[in-house]
DNA sequence: AGTATTTTTCAATAAGTTTTGAAAATTCAG
DNA sequence: CTGAATTTTCAAAACTTATTGAAAAATACT
């Protein structure tokens, strides 16, 4: 297979994947332009290789620099601004997992602390459903929150070497 | 907090919680609905509650049965249909992991694999940047897969005892 | 078999999200 | 300070996805 094509289907596949997990389809082509390109790009490079207009590139750029999965690079005697992506996968995912993390499942926890506590009988059994469903899954929460707190912390080798002894 | 105003509010929370995994807002209301219905619902029950169609109850459930959440119950001497959840939120997560991991991970692995081997010289940068990146997201995948095996396959208890033990 | 009830389908429509592109704002070199 | 280059904004348009509801199909009771 010729790099071109390559680059191609690499870059629809990710945008694909991406929308699976609540990623928007072009934010995810542009992180997967910038993975594979051996250099920064500027925003008219991307607009040109991925065929999208100039506020498009803007906005995603912003977003993906929002997530820190994108940084600004000042190239020495240009004028225009180019961008960059972390190139680590396990950096990336810590990223990835980090920010999702403190969007997502810390303000869940949140709230299920409130909703544990329901006024009413608890012998009611549509109370103890609830009270039970709540509570299950708080706990199911509070741990993959430690879990993932110490995934974020740690690095690679760690990952690789000591965890994953026990998938063998 | 009373329960049908806690119920209304994890209802909702589930389901804007659920747009941000790939899943459908309305589909995880459901999900929410039944997870803490102590009986089983119709599907009058559902468009009642959620003040939706039943055109929508209907697809939404079908795809929750799909995904193996939703399990149809037949109450003797009804003519109704009714549905039920699993309440155990472990096998409900390991069940969408199971799901995920099939529609999403292994077509990603198969795809990383044919990109892998690109045509031309390996001392290009952009060869080399394309190939580094492709392998590093591949390696990272293939981790992920064997740990999701066995995670899908273990018990609650072996996850909460033995693997806990590493997250302190 | 005939009929009433319930479930499923799906075309039309509504709602939501993403993209465009041109205008405004900003930046920077001379 | 001026003006060309570049970046940012955002209303309108395009596109995508979800929802409705009525008709068709399936089910099961008498």
């Amino acid at each position: 297979m010729k790099l071109t094509e390559a680059k191609q289907q690499f870059i629809a596949s990710w945008g694909a994947f991406g929308t699976h997990w609540g990623i928007n389809r072009t934010m995810a082509q542009v992180h997967a332009l910038l993975m594979i390109s051996a250099e920064p790009l500027s925003q008219d490079d991307i607009m040109e290789e991925l065929s999208i207009s100039r506020g498009n590139v803007n906005m995603n750029i912003r977003e993906l620099i929002d997530w820190r999965l994108v940084d600004r690079v000042i190239i020495p005697g240009e004028r225009k601004e180019y961008f960059t992506a972390e190139k680590d996968i396990w950096k990336v995912a810590t990223q990835i997992v980090r920010e999702r993390k403190k969007r997502e499942l810390d303000p869940m926890l949140k709230l299920l602390d409130q909703l544990q506590d329901v006024e009413g009988d608890k012998k009611d059994k549509n109370v103890k459903q609830f009270t039970d469903t709540i509570g299950g899954i708080k706990r199911f929460g509070q741990q993959a929150d430690k879990m993932l707190d110490v995934l974020i912390k740690a690095d690679e080798s760690w990952f690789v070497g000591s965890l994953m002894k026990f998938f063998k």
